[in-house]
RNA sequence: GGAGAGGUGGCCGAGUUGGUCGAAGGCGACGGUCUCGAAAACCGUUAUAUCUGCAAAGGUAUCGAGGGUUCGAAUCCCUCCCUCUCCGCCA
């Protein structure tokens, strides 16, 4: 949600955001929604002051006429006041459906375009792997070797699901261990901070299990409970399931004020995530690049306005870190306006290279909100010199389990059939420097 | 699932015979006195949202949410939501 004062202050920026993001939204009606809606406000509170007044005298008041008449001032003043009631409330209704409706605005670096075509490649890291043998998509590998039985789950509960099985199971919790141990660590995030030449606090990330479900209003204070097509809603109990740890990281703090000191708090979470992909049918059929449920690591942070720029910078400096340990190729993505979520004002996404599909996939997204998600959730800072700010929210993915399982076994197929395991991982794996017998 | 208690400001917590209660008190935070400095002590300040206004300032709303009674509701009535405790069940 966008401040009612920025938009009527900045309304060619508002214009712009609306246009570029390709959302539909009525600027003019809701422009004049407020018009109205204040002039009535206005109407309104100017009864309601002499109502108060009026109540002073007849409390004060011991002259029994005078109180009477007062008395009947008083039942006009509230029939005129519920009169004007009326007329404002399907204003107000109509006008803060329209304010919710609003995107963010995207930030002047962010590129300018209607789709995926659009958006601009910052850097890229490493070369696609040049393989002397006839390669094998995940797919084929994980059938091959045991890793996946796509089919079994297909029986048991349906098409995009898998199940994940020994070793490529123990590599997801060796990645899971290998994350966590990273993002805990105030010298770690410290470094990452100093080589990236960042000037944040080396705050580490706090390690949470959060739920994976979510009250409907909790979701939509997030903005997240739409498209709701894309949600499972368990019908008895009201809940949805999360379709990331973002969902239950962003409300921890709703209708708090917290004090600057506390800032930033950095989150990290692992969950499932549940996604209907309504409308995907066909896209991704094979393999476990688009499933129904996959597990994620997730970081979400709250931090100060002025910070949060360089705080999506270090989200994506994680990203980065992450991805050049395992030594998996990849490309860093500005995401133009089109393809952005609409809370967002910045989007950065990873693409790893598949050998599998030879194209750069996307595994990771390093989303700014900027205030947006903070003004629904009302999760406010104090400042020092004791004025109140909506904090600025960002969230980002650490690995995402499937597709980066995916990049892992398809660009380290060796051609004897095996996998080899990331060097970073074979501590966490018992010494183990590869897959398949 | 059964029974009971409760939801008040950054936090804790008074206030329920309806008016002067945005709301005592404490803690915290901030400013000051004292000190070389700090602690302690003492003095003072300290909710949020919104509307009008260049500003100063003022108005209005907010005691879980919504509705009702009343000239007037944190206080009375109704509905709903949420939390906690005990019992049952259970990893």
């Amino acid at each position: 949600m966008l401040d009612i004062n920025y938009i009527r202050e900045n309304q060619p920026k508002i214009r712009a955001a609306i246009k570029n993001k390709n959302v539909k939204v009525d600027l003019d009606q809701l422009l004049t929604l407020d018009e109205k809606r204040r002039q009535l406000i206005t109407d309104i509170e100017g009864r309601r002051s002499e109502q108060n007044r009026t109540s002073e005298d007849i409390a004060k008041e011991s002259d029994p006429k005078i109180k009477q008449a007062a008395i009947e001032r008083m039942r006009e003043l509230k029939d005129g006041l519920k009169e004007a009631e009326e007329l404002l409330e399907p204003i107000q209704q109509e006008f803060n459906a329209l304010l919710l409706d609003l995107p963010n605005v995207p930030l002047e670096d962010v590129p300018v375009g209607a789709d995926e075509s659009g958006n601009e490649i910052l850097r890229s890291w490493g070369e696609p792997k040049k393989f002397d043998f006839e390669i094998k998509d995940h797919t084929e590998l994980g059938e091959t070797l045991g890793l996946l039985n796509s089919q079994r789950a297909a029986e048991v509960t349906g098409s995009r699901f898998a199940y994940i099985m020994g070793d490529l199971a123990r590599m997801q919790f060796a990645l899971l261990q290998y994350a966590l141990n990273l993002l805990t660590s105030r010298k770690e995030i410290g470094r990452i901070i100093t080589e990236t030449g960042l000037d944040l606090p080396d705050t580490p990330f706090i390690p949470v299990v959060p739920p994976l479900m979510i009250r409907p209003e909790a979701f939509g204070r997030m903005d997240r409970l739409e498209p709701r097509d894309e949600r499972y809603h368990i019908e008895s109990d009201d809940l949805y399931l999360i379709g990331s740890a973002e969902h239950t990281l962003g409300p921890l703090h709703m209708d708090q004020l917290l004090k600057e000191a506390d800032l930033p708090l950095r989150y990290v979470a692992y969950t499932a995530a549940f996604r209907r992909e309504a409308g995907s049918y066909g896209k991704d059929t094979r393999g476990i690049i688009r499933q129904h449920q996959f597990d994620k690591i997730e970081m979400e942070t709250f931090c100060l306005p002025e910070q949060s720029r360089k705080e999506q910078d270090l989200l994506v400096a994680i990203q980065e870190y992450f991805l050049r340990d395992l030594e998996i190729p990849y490309r860093v993505m500005n995401v133009c306006t089109g393809d952005m979520g609409k809370p967002d004002a910045r989007q950065i996404d990873m693409e790893c290279w598949m050998p599998g599909q030879e194209k750069y996939r996307e595994t990771h997204s390093a989303d700014l909100m900027t205030d947006y998600q903070a003004r629904r959730l009302s999760t406010r800072v104090k400042r020092n010199d004791g004025s109140v700010q909506y904090v600025h929210m960002n969230d980002a993915t650490a690995l995402a389990m499937g597709r980066i399982l995916v990049a892992i076994m398809e660009n380290n197929q060796q051609s004897n059939g095996k996998i080899a395991i990331p060097k970073i991982l074979i501590p966490l794996m018992g010494g183990q420097e590869s897959i398949g017998q």
